[in-house]
DNA sequence: TTATTATATAACTTGACAGTTATATAACTC
DNA sequence: GAGTTATATAACTGTCAAGTTATATAATAA
C-alpha cells in the first residue's frame, strides 16, 4: 500500500497533478508537457491511480486521465493539528503583546 | 536541498513531528517512545532541522528538540488549488441538483 | 488482414536513503 | 583527572523506487 505522502514525493508525480488539475490529459499529452519518456508517464500514472488520485476515462486507444483531489483531504487532515499548533503559538504572542501594551499604559503611569 | 515532501515521507519522521508537537523532547526521549536506535533518532532529526520543522536548545548534555511548525505553511500553499478545485466540483454539483429540483417543480408541471 | 497509434508492462540498472554498528565529541559527575 | 551520560557522525549494507530499453496489448485505420 501506497501512502499519500509516497504519491507526492516524486516532483514529476506533482507536476502531472499539476498538469490535469487544469483539465483532463491523455498520456501522450503528459508525456510532450513534461519531457518524460511515456513508460515512465504510464508508471507514475499508475502509482497515483492505486492511491486514488487519478481516474481514467477510455476513448478508442487513448486514456484521459483526470484529477480525483478527494484523496488528499487526508493530507489536509494530517496538517490540522499542525495549523492549530501555530495558531495556538500566534494566539499566545498576541496576548503576551496585549500584556505589555496594557503595562505601558497604566494608569499609575507617570511618563 | 530536501522539500517537505521528503522530509514528510518517512513515517518515523512524521512519528517524531506527532511526539514534539505535544511539547519538546530529548533525543533519549524519541528514541524510548518510537523504539528506534539514538543514530537514527538523530540522522532523522538532522533531516527535520534541514528543512527548518524543529529547532533545538541546548541544556547540559541534552538537547531539546522543539516543533517549528511554520515550514508546513509551504504544504498549505500547494494544497491551496486542489482545495479549490473540490470546492469548484461541489460547487458546479449543487448547481445542477438545484437545476433538477427547480425542473420537477416547474409552474406547468402537471403531476 | 496488415500497419499504425496509444498505452501498459516486464526486466533491468542505478542511485538514494533507512537502518545498523562502531566510534567521536562533549558535557557532566565523582 | 577517570568514568559516565547524551548525542552526533562515519562507514557500511540492503532495499526500494525512478528511470531506461524492449516488448506486449489493444484499438483504429488502411
Amino acid at each position: 500500500m501506497t501512502t499519500i505522502f509516497e504519491a507526492l514525493v516524486d516532483p514529476t508525480r506533482r507536476q502531472i497533478l499539476d498538469l490535469i488539475r487544469q483539465r483532463p490529459h491523455m498520456v501522450g499529452e503528459i508525456v510532450d508537457a513534461l519531457q518524460i519518456s511515456q513508460p515512465l508517464a504510464s508508471k507514475h500514472l499508475r502509482v497515483l491511480r492505486e492511491v486514488g488520485l487519478v481516474s481514467v476515462r477510455q476513448d478508442a486507444q487513448r486514456r484521459w486521465y483526470e484529477l480525483n483531489a478527494e484523496p488528499l483531504l487526508e493530507l489536509e487532515a494530517w496538517l490540522k493539528p499542525y495549523r492549530d499548533f501555530i495558531e495556538d503559538r500566534y494566539d499566545r504572542l498576541e496576548t503576551l503583546l496585549e500584556r505589555i501594551d496594557a503595562e505601558e499604559n497604566k494608569p499609575d503611569d507617570k511618563t
